[in-house]
DNA sequence: ATGGTAGCGTTGCTA
């Protein structure tokens, strides 16, 4: 089972790059974050014609927005609001086999790093520690559980171009990645692009937008992210971040993030 | 130290 987790920025404006990306690594499920889109406004045809016609959406205008599109049946879905906002970030699905997928889209947090005068950092802390609150008072550590999304934290030192340069800039700081921590040990998730390729390596999932030249100073951070639960660690095969997807036309600063499984009843390993 | 780009939906907000 091939899951793809992506912030396209504007399902509708990119709705031919998520045609490559299917036709070009042949996803099973995929993930989106900052759709842009009311729900009445989604192009669920258009998806369904690309082979993906279990779709589970929220989103509103102009701003968040979630979406799982899926080959195979869903069983049900579900939204979830924190911090008394209105913010479509948070989007649960039940897969076939009952596993429960989230895919969550965290606040980026602005640019000041200081909650007493940024009240969107403070937004972030708290969207985080609701986080790790609900999850460890909700599940268990033995539910199959799979957590994807854009969660905009970089939370090791690899994970940015410059760990040094980087402490007082938001998604690097030590306020987010102490957080980030603490959601992450709430039922001990395994980092799965991490499974798969060492601390000491540099990976990245997202480029700025405003870099001259993104592929040439490549001050990349990682903050896209999938996460499972002890249950589904075995079933891991492979992970893999398409970074060519940054060169493509009018591309999102983010790329998709592949994680493989193997399944149940798969013909070879 | 600063400003650089992008999307939405209208000229400002968010990232």
């Amino acid at each position: 089972m091939r899951l793809v987790t992506w912030n396209i920025n504007s399902v509708r404006l990119r709705l031919p790059l998520l045609a490559r990306l299917i036709e070009e690594t042949r996803p099973d499920l995929i993930c989106l974050q900052e759709t842009k889109v009311e729900d009445a406004q989604f192009p669920k045809d258009a998806i369904a014609d690309l082979g993906f016609p279990h779709q589970a959406f929220a989103g509103q205008k102009s701003y968040n927005g979630v979406a799982v599109l899926s080959k195979r049946p869903l069983k049900g879905f579900r939204t979830r609001l924190s911090c008394d906002r209105p913010d479509m970030r948070h989007l649960i699905v039940e897969l076939e086999d009952g596993t429960e997928l989230h895919n969550i889209y965290i606040p980026a947090g602005g640019d000041l790093p200081d909650p007493e005068v940024n009240d969107k950092f403070a937004h972030k802390l708290s969207f985080l520690d609701d986080l790790a609150d609900w999850f460890g008072q909700t599940y268990r550590p033995m539910d199959k559980l799979i957590l994807v999304g854009d969660f905009n934290v970089a939370p090791l030192e690899n994970d940015v171009w410059s760990h040094k340069q980087m402490q007082k800039i938001i998604s690097h700081t030590p306020a987010e990645i102490e957080r980030l921590n603490r959601f992450q040990d709430s039922l001990g998730f395994i980092d799965a692009a991490r499974h798969f390729v060492p601390a000491d390596l540099k990976l990245y999932t997202w480029w700025s937008y405003r870099a001259q030249d993104w592929a040439a100073s490549d001050r990349g951070r990682r903050l896209d992210h999938v996460w499972v639960s002890a249950p589904l660690k075995e079933a891991l095969s492979g992970a893999l971040v398409v970074r060519e997807a940054r060169g493509w036309p009018q591309p999102s600063d983010h790329v998709p993030l592949i994680v493989d499984f193997y399944e149940e009843g798969a013909i070879s390993r």
